[in-house]
DNA sequence: AAAATAGTGTCTTTCAGACAGTATTAT
DNA sequence: ATAATACTGTCTGAAAGACACTATTTT
């Protein structure tokens, strides 16, 4: 028996919500797309891209997050990863909430949302946001910095098709320090990290060729450079 | 104004619950406590301990685990990290739920839980348990294995004060592999870890010296042993 | 003295960082 | 030819792993 009383063991339910933190790495910057609310509560402040939970419709918290990110900003393809749960009695002023906070990234060239109302800010001070929602971003850059080292989720904010420079660059951008160029490409090229294609990119000077990733995005052992 | 209404948007609200996965350190197994359930659903099959969120009661989801787990186990102080949160339509009978699921370490000589009916069972291979609560259970495995090499956290289930070779013997227990016993010193000496204090411990052979981690609990760069 | 446990020294191999060099293109 | 970018080779120092050795206690 499907349960939608509004009680559990007597108890009121909290609200429950899912927001995302969707990050692109945009003219050398993490960037974090946001909206202007356009209701109370917060109404006029930029928000993440969030909202209820529909529990006739989702499978779940990712699946809610998911419909979200498709209706709000027309997203398609992207990697996503749950950052954590937030909540609180006083995070919103409608009542004891619950969000499931989530971390998307895509390349930037794959950012078009319909909604021009979305927009993309610096995701390292991201200024005054509503809810507890510049907590919820610091802790995304906290994870996104402390995983990258050791995972191939900054490649995650690439295209498909990428060049090791530029690989090399969104390492930089989100572990926020420089890497040495020969030592990069070794410990790429040790963990085969990347497959070649036949594809070149030029540009002015020696033409690059181009990589892609080459298993699903996961973690490894040792990692990718800085200390 | 505080919203109790069954509602939000006009949907049915999940119902919102906290489980813990607390680990200790027992015979040189990683243990997880269980208990029986008295009740349907899954009445007779062992679960984590945990239990609805009290949004009169509780400040947050952290606030409501801290109290189920002094209420239902008589825990006091220890390590509590949020692990993630687990939701869906299917996995509890009374409908739509979202379960945010947390972490605890302590020594296993402060495992003292009034309730007999809260027992340790092996924490790789937990067997059957209620809801998916297993599922809960192999992610916190997964946590700790991954977060070992990087933080105190192995520390975490020792008393304060400890010998090198029973924090070597945690972080073996957490990593699933042996240790140098040469190469880990060092890497504890080197990184300021622990302090040591002027007690020994004395058993067969010749006494270890005693002693207490440096700081907070906390992640670190470079691994502390393994691949 | 023997057994048991704690703790140290040292060799070797591996690996990360630094940096300079070569390669291939556009202008 | 020169500038620009891509890519590689090599040296050096630091650190990890292996393993044997010394130290201090109980029995």
């Amino acid at each position: 028996m499907p349960d939608d009383s509004p009680h559990q063991n007597g108890k009121a339910r909290p609200i429950a919500t899912v927001d995302a933190v969707v990050l692109v790495l945009d003219e050398g910057m993490l960037k974090v797309a946001v909206h202007r609310r356009p209701r109370e509560p917060f109404g006029g402040a930029l928000a993440l891209p969030g909202g209820y939970v529909h529990v006739d419709e989702d499978q779940d918290a990712e699946a809610a997050i998911r419909r979200i990110l498709r209706e709000k900003a027309g997203m398609g393809g992207f990697y996503l990863e749950q950052l954590g749960t937030f909540s609180g009695a006083d995070r919103d002023p409608r009542g004891w909430s619950l969000s499931v906070a989530w971390v998307a990234l895509l390349p930037v060239s794959e950012f078009a949302p319909e909604d021009p109302e979305i927009v993309l800010i610096d995701a390292s001070d991201p200024g005054d946001l509503a809810f507890d929602h510049a907590t919820i971003v610091a802790a995304a850059m906290t994870r996104l910095r402390g995983k990258g080292a050791y995972s191939t989720l900054p490649a995650m904010l690439l295209p498909e098709l990428f060049t090791l420079t530029e690989l090399q660059y969104a390492y930089e951008s989100v572990l926020g320090i420089r890497l040495d160029q020969s030592a990069f490409r070794r410990r790429v090229a040790e963990m085969r990290l990347i497959d070649p294609t036949d594809e070149l990119r030029r540009s002015a000077g020696r033409p690059a060729k181009l990589w892609r990733l080459a298993g699903a995005p996961g973690t490894f052992d040792r990692s990718i450079g800085g200390s």
